[in-house]
DNA sequence: ACTGAGAGTTATATT
DNA sequence: AACTCTCAGT
């Protein structure tokens, strides 16, 4: 027993030991990047197993999946594994999904509730205001859900927002989220937020089941505590206050969530939150060189908001950080891709490499130049597989048997393949089922009740509703739910549907359908206790970065946001430029600087040995070609610690540049910025275009006579809202709008 | 009921 | 450039 504790404090330095070793009463770990907090927190809970704390008495709550799974495994290799899989580790949404499907009944649920991803809860505000009578025209949908979001992660229910609405705006507002309210209930679904939301409703008005769980999670741990919202932050304080056996791991700097919601306060407050704690500072970093973080550190001593710590690092000195001047989009991808090669031809492996931008539209030209040179690369994120139409679909079909009331669902598929339920029978029965306050299930078994409706509509919902109910009785009586799936799928003709367009588009779907039946079957092959409605719960709450393949060889291209929590040996970040990192948005506050400073950071601070930073002077954006400047982070780096780029030498091994773009930049190269004054080097910046004010009556070969109303952006991104006499506001962008001042 | 053209909109990150 | 929405035609 003695000799296990030993071995798992072993090789821990003394801060992280204090870390490990204490087990009762409040403790904040401010984890310094690459300081090993993971592996505070594996070990914390293999020494409260250790001694003899019941592993379901401990509560682990991570962001992703895929950390919580990390830090299984590595609590597998430090005791016995039969102990570590009975931690209760997870995100604090699959988490508290599971404790609401206990306890669903007492806040008007059925266990089998639906959760509603992104999509489906914008369908559901498409609809409720369509219901409405509200255009997209008016208040659009993405305006509609954000402000719903927003609203939730404040804590703010649909009454309060309809007391402190004041604007015609906001009241329509307030009925959106009232009626949206209402339809996730009827529907018998939750959204993300309601995961968090819920269960502390739950909590609250609950004596009995607070205490038992409060008794249940009697050591909890948070991972990346910085990036908690209101609605997490007052779940975990509800659950910890009875025996403050609370761990909470965080680093300030690396807090780049605050636009859903997440608060810094969070973590500067839990002093006074938790009077009694414990602080334990990670200071010392073991990822990576002396160079890369003092570049790090010369970034994010910037930002004034934050705790105050030191990093240090006892690894070597490692290569200068390399700046890469490239003429365009195209360019840079070439460039990265020919150092990709050259990396990998001199003892790197492509797993060791990620790609990190800010957008996700900028992947798309790195992937060509991928493939052109046969560098196999997985992307994190963008379209990814179970956000496919086709695989939508197929999940709908199969939630439609778990939850009869998950109206996103059946929209989605009723159809699809078509058989005649269109959208004018689809408008009769929406006006039907919403003036009733119901779902299109039991719309449905109200069927003549409706009017407006044709026979052959009437007959083929019957058709529809009786073939769901075949499936439904069968899936509970069959052993294995992945042939029921398999057959019911095939059933539904989409299969059929797709092999019949016989494009290339459509035999893709149908090869995906088939992959995700097959995947279904493994899924209950390896989980045989489980049910569908376990499945379908882990796809929803799956997020891109766990879908990230274990397919080993190849180069990983993702956001620096993905990226947070990983770590390879080398790291380029790309589009290191004005206007899109940090990125650009109307009104930018220096809040917003801030997060993106420490965005900046997180990237930078994943790099262990090779940091490549690069940008384009001209990159396609909007659909076209505007002209960039260098970010200002580069600017922040300490000059010292920056290579003289190469940029000159052409990339021989793909396709020439252009002569003239070249010939035309080279002598005022960024390489050499360490040499020429600061101010020098910034003058090269194209001047901002000030000819127009507020208020400037202007003409516009188009739409004629107008007003500025209003400016924002910089330089080429400057962006005038101008009303028209014609068409009354419109958003330009001055560079191209070729207004002509009256 | 379905299709396709055309218009219009929109480009931050995610559970 | 890519996506969604709308509307007119079949």
């Amino acid at each position: 027993m003695n000799n296990r504790i030993a071995e798992i404090t072993k090789g821990l330095n003394s801060e992280q030991e204090k870390g490990v070793t204490s087990m009762n009463g409040p403790v904040m770990i401010v984890a310094g990047a690459g300081s090993g907090k993971t592996r505070v927190l594996t070990h914390r809970i293999a020494y409260l197993l250790e001694h003899d704390v019941s592993p379901d008495k401990i509560l682990a709550l991570t962001f992703t999946n895929k950390a919580a799974k990390e830090m299984k495994e590595r609590i597998s290799s430090l005791v016995a594994p039969h102990l570590a899989e009975r931690v209760w580790a997870g995100t604090f949404h699959s988490i508290f999904a599971r404790i609401l499907r206990q306890t669903a009944s007492k806040i008007g649920y059925t266990s089998d509730f639906t959760i509603y991803d992104t999509d489906d809860s914008m369908g559901a505000v498409k609809r409720v205001m369509q219901n409405l009578g509200i255009s997209n025209q008016q208040i659009s949908h993405q305006v509609a859900r954000n402000a719903i979001s927003s609203a939730k992660n404040k804590m703010v229910t649909r009454k309060e927002y309809a007391q402190m609405a004041t604007s015609i705006q906001e009241k329509q507002l307030a009925l959106i989220y009232n009626e949206y309210e209402n339809y996730l209930q009827l529907n018998n679904s939750m959204d993300f937020d309601d995961l968090l939301i819920n269960l502390i409703v739950l909590l609250r008005q609950d004596r009995e089941v607070l205490e038992r769980y409060q008794n249940r999670f009697k050591y909890i741990l948070v991972d990346e505590y910085q990036d908690t919202n209101r609605p997490q932050y007052i779940a975990i304080k509800l659950l910890a206050e009875a025996h403050q056996n609370i761990c909470v791991v965080g680093d300030d700097a690396q807090s780049i969530y605050r636009w859903r919601g997440a608060d810094i306060q969070n973590i500067l407050h839990f002093k006074k939150d938790y009077p009694y704690s414990k602080i334990i500072r990670l200071e010392q970093n073991y990822r990576s060189t002396k160079t890369i973080l003092a570049a790090a550190d010369s970034i994010i001593k910037r930002n004034k908001n934050q705790i105050h710590k030191t990093l240090w690092t006892d690894n070597p000195e490692g290569e200068k950080i390399d700046l890469l001047r490239c003429n365009d989009d195209f360019d840079e991808a070439i460039k990265i891709a020919t150092r990709v090669d050259m990396f990998s031809r001199n003892g790197y492996s492509l797993n060791d490499i990620a790609v990190l931008y800010r957008t996700n539209a900028q992947s798309m030209v790195l992937e060509n130049a991928l493939r052109k040179s046969n560098i196999p690369y997985i992307i994190v994120g963008g379209i990814s597989f179970y956000k496919r139409k086709e695989i939508k679909d197929v999940l709908s079909y199969i939630r439609l048997l778990v939850n009869p009331k998950d109206d996103e669902a059946y929209y989605r598929i009723i159809n699809e393949p078509p058989r005649g339920i269109g959208q004018t029978t689809l408008k009769h029965v929406r006006h039907f089922s919403s003036s009733k306050q119901m779902c299109l299930s039991d719309a449905f078994s109200r069927i003549t009740e409706i009017g407006d409706l044709q026979q052959r509509a009437i007959v083929a919902i019957r058709d529809f509703e009786a073939f769901l109910n075949v499936y439904r009785e069968k899936i509970v009586h069959e052993e294995n739910p992945a042939n029921v799936i398999a057959e019911y799928i095939e059933t539904t003709g989409l299969l059929e549907m797709y092999k019949e367009m016989n494009t290339e588009e459509s035999l893709d779907r149908w090869n995906n359908v088939l992959q995700i039946l097959s995947d279904i079957k493994s899924f209950f092959k390896t989980n045989p206790e489980l049910t569908i409605a376990d499945y379908i719960q882990q796809i929803s709450l799956m997020s891109d970065i766990d879908e990230k393949d274990l397919k080993s060889g190849s180069l990983t291209l993702m956001t620096v946001h993905s990226a947070k929590g990983l770590e390879y040996p080398i790291v380029f970040i790309s589009g290191m430029e004005r206007g899109l990192f940090p990125l650009q948005r109307q009104d930018m506050h220096e809040e917003e600087e801030e997060e993106e400073r420490r965005l900046f950071y997180v990237g930078v601070t994943r790099a262990k040995e090779r940091l490549l930073l690069t940008y384009a002077d001209r990159r396609a954006r909007f659909g076209d070609v505007s002209e960039q400047s260098p970010s200002n982070f580069l600017r922040e780096i300490n000059p010292d610690l920056i290579n003289r780029p190469e940029y000159r030498k052409p990339a021989t091994s793909f396709t020439a540049p252009k002569p003239k773009l070249f010939a035309k930049k080279e002598d005022t190269s960024f390489g050499n910025f360490s040499q020429i004054p600061e101010q020098d080097y910034y003058s090269q910046i194209e001047p901002v275009n000030v000819s127009f004010k507020v208020g400037d009556i202007i003409k516009h070969p188009h739409f004629g006579k107008g007003k500025i109303m209003h400016l924002n952006g910089v330089g080429k991104q400057l962006k005038a809202v101008i009303k028209f006499d014609s068409i009354g506001n419109k958003n330009l962008m001055l560079e191209y709008a070729k207004l002509e001042k009256i």
